[in-house]
DNA sequence: CGGAGAACTGGGAGCGCTTCCAGTTTCCCC
DNA sequence: GGGGAAACTGGAAGCGCTCCCAGTTCTCCG
């Protein structure tokens, strides 16, 4: 009964006090239900502005049993991975369907050890009313934790061996087919691939469209050369690749990264592109524009992903059953192929 | 009282009722507080490792009032603007500082009236333990939203015009600097500087600095010519540049991605870098090292930004009283300059 | 003008957890 | 062996909000 103290909140009993109604009445005014005469609601509303008051959301929270959060969690040994510009676009697709249903973005990077056990805890508990998991890997232990959540789940790209209830992907054995297929009708025949992580579904979706459209143009695949999806390991497998067939005359990239990694080892190694060996990326991110020559590449829909994954937990946490989906990717030439 | 029902999370009185103790003693042992005998202790534990029991946030966050995460938001009329790297740094050393705090990360994305409003609400209610504000801009409407915020706000770099309680910098000043005088120590003369936006406090510090430099040298700045921080703004800029001034001999661009786009503009232009023209960055970010050449520029610690902006935010929270923070920067010579 | 039904109101019971506090038990030491 | 402190226990009161439900008032038509 403090009337003093250091200037608490206000709470939804003062309002109703000075606004002389009942709570319920005040708080359905404030959450525009009906049942409120006009009279009424607008003393709540008069009484609400001149308090300063704002509901307490814990409180709302416990009382409707939806926290009006959803989280995005990034799997990843290391935090480093999120600074592919990927996560960026991804973060701004979901952050912007989210809004539109009124729910924040918790974002999880699950790296250490202690992350991904708070990951798992907020799955379990009721800390959000949803996730979306992202960049799964081989053997990931975010795949137990989705099987125990209590919330919906949706899936930014399948984890690799499983295929989840729900999730949003991208064509990537499609995207790496038609980009394959363009160097060889570019008259490319010794095309090799640099790949991303093998231990991640993408990374392998990525390898195997490469090596079907090689196959079916009749040409021998080249055996994975793995990269991790960034510049200086794309150089590098660059690098090698060069030393194993010198004679190769096309060069397939996973990613951007590992495209401009590759870009640059071959301008060291004065192998012109695209004259000499022509060479395609994967992504469509600003580094394939920027890079020297602008790279040919897959374009993916990013933030389209994002986007759609946050609309498909939207619908699951609103008692819907969406239907998983499959996003196309084009080919986008520049002047590296 | 319906024992049945879909499968109900277990909730703290069933772990009690199992475990054959008080309420409190559950509570107590699961928060291994002190007042509770081994024996009770255990009981707790194996009862709710049975149940599968999860403490409920929400509840938890009602009865303590702490909510368990902090927010970062990001300003910004166009939600692209967090399509830059800079941004994902940030967040992966703020994520890093909060988890060693138990604390969830909020990310806000304050692009549209709609998303201005909800972080406006979640200042002003109890949504949140704290808040990280970045990228404000002139006349920012984030401004007052802190002002009228009910709990402590670290602001990561400060807003123009005012300086905030708390806030973390880089030393934009002194990098921009610092720059400037290593383009004209190597004997530059006419050297331009390609700002970013104006309505920034960066924007604006960075261009401080590299006026102060010239004036120094008794060199006379050029007018600033402005660019919004991406790559095709700097690569117009430098057009814009060579258009009016074909003299010159060095250029300081106020981030890397522009620095790249002025690069792209001097290679199309045929003007040799550096022995034409002379180039810095600022940022040191991946593009900086990918671009051709690979380009000199002012290091800033951007995760060590997002990390103490979270540790400032953590001390707030604990009642302490930090001090403002202004990050070194370096120079990093490589080929461009 | 009476009464059925619609519209509206407000008391009160939670939501699941923490924590105060008074009561009990245990333990030591003189 | 007794007394008091220390350790432990559990009942109960919230935290601030939503929403069910029973009760009241208003409307309108026969």
């Amino acid at each position: 009964m403090a009337k003093d103290a250091p200037r608490r909140q206000p709470t939804l009993d003062e309002v109703t006090e000075l606004a002389g109604v009942s709570r319920s009445v005040a708080s359905r005014a404030l959450n525009n239900a009906p049942h409120v005469s006009r009279a009424k609601r607008e003393a709540v509303e008069r009484a609400a502005r001149q308090l300063g008051y704002v509901p307490n959301p814990t409180a709302r929270a416990l009382a409707t049993r939806q926290t009006g959060a959803a989280a995005l969690v990034v799997s990843g040994e290391d935090p480093s991975i999120f600074a592919d510009p990927f996560f960026a676009q991804v973060i701004v697709g979901a952050s912007a369907a989210l809004e539109e249903a009124d729910l924040h973005l918790m974002l999880c990077l699950a790296a250490s050890d202690r992350g991904r056990k708070r990951v798992g805890e907020l799955l379990r508990s009721k800390g959000a009313d949803g996730a979306m998991l992202m960049a799964l890997r081989v053997d990931d232990p975010l795949t137990r934790m989705a099987e125990e959540a209590v919330m919906p789940v949706v899936f930014g790209g399948r984890p690799v061996g499983s295929t989840p209830r729900w999730y949003v992907d991208v064509d990537n054995v499609g995207g790496a087919r038609e980009a394959t297929e363009y160097l060889v009708s570019r008259g490319r025949t010794r095309v090799a691939a640099i790949c991303g992580r093998l231990d991640t579904e993408a990374g392998r979706a990525r390898y195997r469209g490469y090596r079907d459209a090689m196959l079916a143009a009749g040409l021998e695949p080249f055996p994975p050369r793995e990269g991790d999806f960034t510049e200086p390991s794309g150089a590098a497998a660059m690098a090698a690749l060069l030393a194993d067939h010198p004679d190769l005359d096309g060069v397939f990239a996973a990613n951007d990264n590992m495209g401009a990694g590759a870009l640059r080892t071959l301008r060291g190694a004065g192998r012109p592109v695209p004259d000499d060996v022509a060479v395609v990326g994967f992504d469509d991110l600003a580094v394939a524009r920027i890079a020297d020559p602008p790279l040919t590449t897959v374009h993916q829909p990013i933030a389209a992903l994002g986007r759609e994954m946050a609309r498909m937990l939207v619908a699951l946490i609103n008692g819907q059953d969406p239907t998983p989906l499959i996003l196309p990717t084009r080919l986008v030439t520049r002047l590296s192929a």
